[in-house]
This record gives C-alpha cells, sequence and structure tokens, in this order.
DNA sequence: GATGAATGAGTATTCATTCAT
DNA sequence: GATGAATGAATACTCATTCAT
C-alpha cells in the first residue's frame, strides 16, 4: 500500500528531518546536519527530495496520513454518534500523546506558514462519512447549527489542545470534558 | 507610566518587524528589510536593541500589555462572574479580530519555538484578581475542579481559536457559545 | 564624468574579475577567489553587485566603453575618409594589443553567450557620426554597397582578430593591410 | 576507417553533448542531463569516456576532421589556385551554414579556453598539400609574402565569420567578396 | 545618535565521478 | 556492458552584527 518498497534511506531521512524541526524549528535544521543525523549524505539527500521544502512537504503528508488512520480508528458509520463522538476524543486524543513530535512538527507546518498546500488529497470513504457524520444536521450529520470550523475547534479541536500540554490528563477527566462539549456540539432535539 | 517618552523610531523599528514577520516569517525578515521599512538605519536599530532576538522579544511583550489590557476591559472583582466571563469573551475575540497582525505574531512566537521568554512580569492587581477568579473553586475561583490549564483551553483558548478563524462570527453566535462554555466550566453547585 | 567618485573597491573587485575571467574563465572563478584577490570580503562584492552575473555585466560595459574611446580616437567628421580608415585600424590594433586580458574578456563574454545585454547605451555623437560614416553610401557613408555586417567583419572585425594572435605585426604590415581592405571596402566610383 | 564499428550509443552521447553545449554552454551542461538526453547512464557514459574533458576533446575532434573533409572537396594539387580558392571560401561557407551547432560548438571551445588541445593530429596527404598551396610563395604556395597566420585570418577566418552571422548571404555576393580578398593575397607578380 | 560599508561564518544546492549490484 | 544510488567538495549568495566615520 506504500508507494515506495524499499525506502529506507528516504525514510530516515524523513525521520531524521521530524526530529530536527522539533528540536531546532524547520530554519535552524540544516541539510548538513540533516545528513549527519540521518545517516545520507547530503548529495543523496537530493536524489530523493528537490529541495528542503518537499522533504517538509513529504514530511507533512506522512503524518497527516498517519493522524487520519488514528482518528478514524475503527470507525463505522452505523454506531451510535456519541458512543464515536468520544472514542474519536480518546483516539485523538491518545495519539498526539503517543506522537507529540510529529504534532509538534504539525503545528509548526501550519502556524509558521510553510509553503501552503491544497491538501487536495483524496481522502478514502470512510473519512469522508466520518466528516459528514461530524458535521451540522443540516449537512447530513448530527451537530447542532454551527459553522463547521466553530465546531471543528470545539471537538477535534480542543481536544488537540489539550493534547499538547505537558501534563497527560486522566482517561476519566478527558471524557468528562468530551461529555460536556459533546452536550454543547450535539444537534438539539426539540 | 511607558518607560519612554520620545518612541518614534523604537516604535516604528518594532512595527515595521511586526508586519515583517507576519508578512514572510522571522527567519525571513532580515535586519537590512527591517532597516529599509522602518527608516532606521541597520547601526541605529542595533542602538535600541542589542540583538534581533530582543527586538522579537520586545515586540512580544507589547502585544502582551495589550491583550492583558484589551482582556480586562473594566474588570471589577465586584461583577457577577457570569456577566465577567461573557464579556471577556467578546472583548477577547473583539480585540483578536482587531489585531489579527499581532495575534500572528504571538502564535509563531509561541508555536515555532523562539527564544523561551520566562513571562516574569508582574500583572497588576487587577490583573491578578482576575485570573483568581477564573480559577477552580478551590482556589478561590469560580469554576469547577478542572487543572487550570484545561479551564484555560476551553475559555480564553478556545475565543483565540475562533477569532483567528477567516470568518467573523456574529456576536449573538459567540455569546451562545460562550454561555455553553460557562455552563461547562462553572463551579457545579451542590 | 565618472558616475562614482570613490569607487576604489567597486572597482578592485573589477580588476580582480577581468583578471580572474581571463586567466581561469567565468565559471572557474568563484567569488572565494574574487574575494581574495580583490582585497574584498566575499560579503562586502554583494554589497556592491547583486549578482556574479552583474559584476560581469559592468565589467563588460566598462570594456566597451574603454574601447569606443579608443576606437574613436581624435575622430572629426571633417578627415579625409581613408585617413580615418587606416588611423582606425591602427589605434584598434593598438587599444588590443594593450589590452588583451580586456580583449580576452570580450571575447568569451560574447562566444559564450554570457547574459544577452541590450547594449542600449546611447552612445555620443561623435560615436554616431562615425559610425554613418562607415556605413554603405546609400546610408550615408562612404562604403560599397555590402551589408553592414559584411562590412564590419571586413574592417574592424579583421583588425581584431589579427590583433588577437600571438605575434605583434609591425605597423607598416599593418597599414599595407589596411590599405588593401581600404581599396575592397570603400565605394567604387563610377 | 572508422575505429569503432558499432558506435551507436558514444555516437549518441557526442550528439547529445554537442547539442547541450549549444544550448547551454559546457558549463550548464551536467552529465546528469547528457545521460538523459543520449538515452546512457551516467555509469555507461563513464565506460566511454574517462572524464567530461574527454567527451569535449572526442567531439571537438569529431568536428575538426568533418571541417577538413568539407574544406578539402574535391581538391587537387593540379587545380587552378585561384578556382580552387574560390571554391574552397564557398565550401566553407556552406559547410558553416550548414553546420552551425558544430560552429558554435567549435568557437566555444577555442574561445572559452577549455582545456588546451595539442593539435597533433596527423593530416593526411591531401590536407597538408591543401595547406602548402595556401602559403606565401617563399614556402612553395601561391600567396603574398605575409604571416601564415595573417593570411590564414583574411582567408578562411574571414570566410568563417561571414558564415556565423545571422544571415545567409548569397552566393554572388560571396564569390565578390572571395575574389576581393584573392586579389589582396595572392602572390603579386612582378 | 546615526550611517552604511565591511565581515565571515553559514546555507541550500549542484555535479563530476565512483562502484556495488 | 549497464545501472543509478551514493559521495562530498565546491559554489553563489545571505545576514546578524560591528565599527570607523
Amino acid at each position: 500500500m506504500a508507494p515506495k518498497l524499499k525506502p529506507s534511506k528516504r525514510d530516515a531521512i524523513l525521520d531524521a528531518m521530524l526530529e530536527l524541526v522539533v528540536e531546532l524549528g524547520f530554519h535552524d535544521a540544516p541539510i548538513s546536519l540533516l545528513a549527519e543525523r540521518s545517516g545520507a549524505s547530503a548529495g543523496v539527500i537530493y536524489h530523493y527530495f528537490h529541495s528542503k521544502d518537499e522533504i517538509i512537504q513529504a514530511l507533512y503528508e506522512r503524518i497527516r496520513a498517519m493522524k487520519i488512520q488514528a482518528l478514524l480508528g475503527d470507525f463505522s458509520p452505523d454506531e451510535d454518534p456519541k458512543e464515536t463522538f468520544l472514542k474519536s476524543c480518546l483516539n485523538g486524543y491518545n495519539f498526539y500523546r503517543k506522537h507529540k513530535r510529529e504534532m509538534r512538527f504539525y503545528e509548526q507546518y501550519e502556524h509558521a506558514g510553510f509553503t501552503c498546500n491544497p491538501y487536495t488529497k483524496q481522502e478514502d470513504q470512510r473519512a469522508k462519512a466520518y466528516v459528514r457524520r461530524f458535521s451540522s444536521r443540516s449537512k447530513g450529520g448530527v451537530l447542532t447549527e454551527w459553522p463547521a470550523d466553530v465546531l471543528q475547534e470545539m471537538t477535534l479541536g480542543l481536544v488537540i489542545r489539550l493534547a499538547s500540554q505537558p501534563r497527560k490528563l486522566p482517561e476519566t477527566l478527558l471524557l468528562e470534558i468530551a461529555d460536556g462539549m459533546w452536550q454543547l456540539v450535539k444537534a438539539k432535539i426539540e
């Protein structure tokens, strides 16, 4: 399923880049150091990637794919929405706790304004179903009539923020918070 | 009350730096360009600041002070907590909408890991009172027994995220959201 | 009359570049070596010029101006054409013999296809008069009805080639050749 | 007579190199691009040649051989010298017009100071006879007593320059010019 | 205070060449 | 013969910072 079958070096480069960007920031992660840490020569890095930016881009996409898979978990459209919501919150939280480096990279990528990518990547069917479900009722979902941006920020966005805090929250607290948010964002039944 | 009375050049430098960092990012904002835009020569910039990092730091503090004043508004410890909360949300939201550049700088500063700041600045009395009030009941405040980080993220943190979205939210929607959050975070009365 | 009055460093850079290009060729004349030879640091070179190409361009123009002045000599439109022609040949030949480095640079510049320059520099009046005089009769000149390119190649072009040969030709031989060419290119009187 | 009987790849490399040098210049013609254009891998290029310089050298010699054959045409020592001269001029001119790329390469090679070539290639008998004939009378030829360099420049050299001009000259004009030059360089009969 | 020429270490990237497969 | 991944020195150019004027 991966596009390349023997990408050891390519992957080593991406791994090292992740490490460096998180440790030092994109602009203080020189290729020379990347070469040293990844075990690839400066030259061969440019055999696999056309530029430093392209490495970042590739890394971003790798992480993005991981993230999506983690969030989806075993999501099935038949499941009870609340159940799915709570599980997603836990999944998301745990993913971010386990991948702090990736997450930190992600935040730098999005805040420090790297080259904008038009994430035109076509997500798979499950991802689409998931997104539709957690949209407002008028769009086929189960949530209240607030803008999608707002809903996103109040659910997954919040989970991410909490996960990026230094201390790990106990699962019970997390569920309590998630439950509270659910009451807030679920479609009100008249 | 301001430390300098004739701050024209110093301020011009900070203004230009803000502009540049927001436009180009910290690492693509060379001193030469800063000199050009601020109307100060490279040399004189180093009369006012010891290093580029110090300019960033000063800018950060300037913005931080603005932000605190904006949030406090006319806060008085005698006011009804919910009232204060809702007003704070609106104040915060409006401040960020009116100061997008400052906000963008702030986010870069915090995410891209500039030099760590020890925010040892002693806030004034009103600020302290404000912070105490919006802490959990066991710490003398009016909120539920969740960690301060979590509460912070669910209140002001959320407002910031919403303000940084492209579209401006109508005040009624904002109040609706704030009200919902208030239900969630206020101390449960048994 | 020169555009800059204290250009010592700028000129030192151009001088060193000329030396290097002639010795090693444009592509084997690294900036580091240029810095060493010119006594300017790598950084300051980029203070005076925006790029290596710009240095080449500036050098080209400096030489071009020299060349034109040398060719014109004390040209006056009132002089006998043949006299002027012979003097020009000598002037050109001597100029090139005395400025072999400049000439070598010139040839590299034109043959190795550096960035094309549109030599839009407006020549002065004397230069224009000179050019007109040495054009074919139908264009107001004194030469035969061959294309301007051809005439140019058979007169000044030939002189340049001869000057670029290793051995210096005696003046009498040069005049003999020039005289022969004059018979060939001057307008035939019917 | 050719040293290699199955020269497809070697020749493809030389062809591609000619194209590249003319298009981009020697220094901007990387082996990687040569590989791409010639259909040979980088590795195999180094089976046929020891270095990039050697490719250039081989190309130069290939072109040089072509050129000599073209100039000689059906030269026979018995022919009338003037006739031979005029024919040579036409041959040369036409050859260069038909092989502009080769010519451009040649000029770069000679002007941009590639590795000096010792042109020790021993020319065949006809070429030698040809060269002797077009030397000054005192050296067994039919030309005037000017240095060989000078004569060369005034005959073939001039033809080359004319051929490298953008516009093609009509044959009659060319013959007119050649005839004029002949009057100039042929040995004066007392 | 103010200028801007000067510094020089540091950066991303290229490319001729080699060599294990 | 053929491949193309790997090397690493070299290159043009940048930029925070200093300092003579």
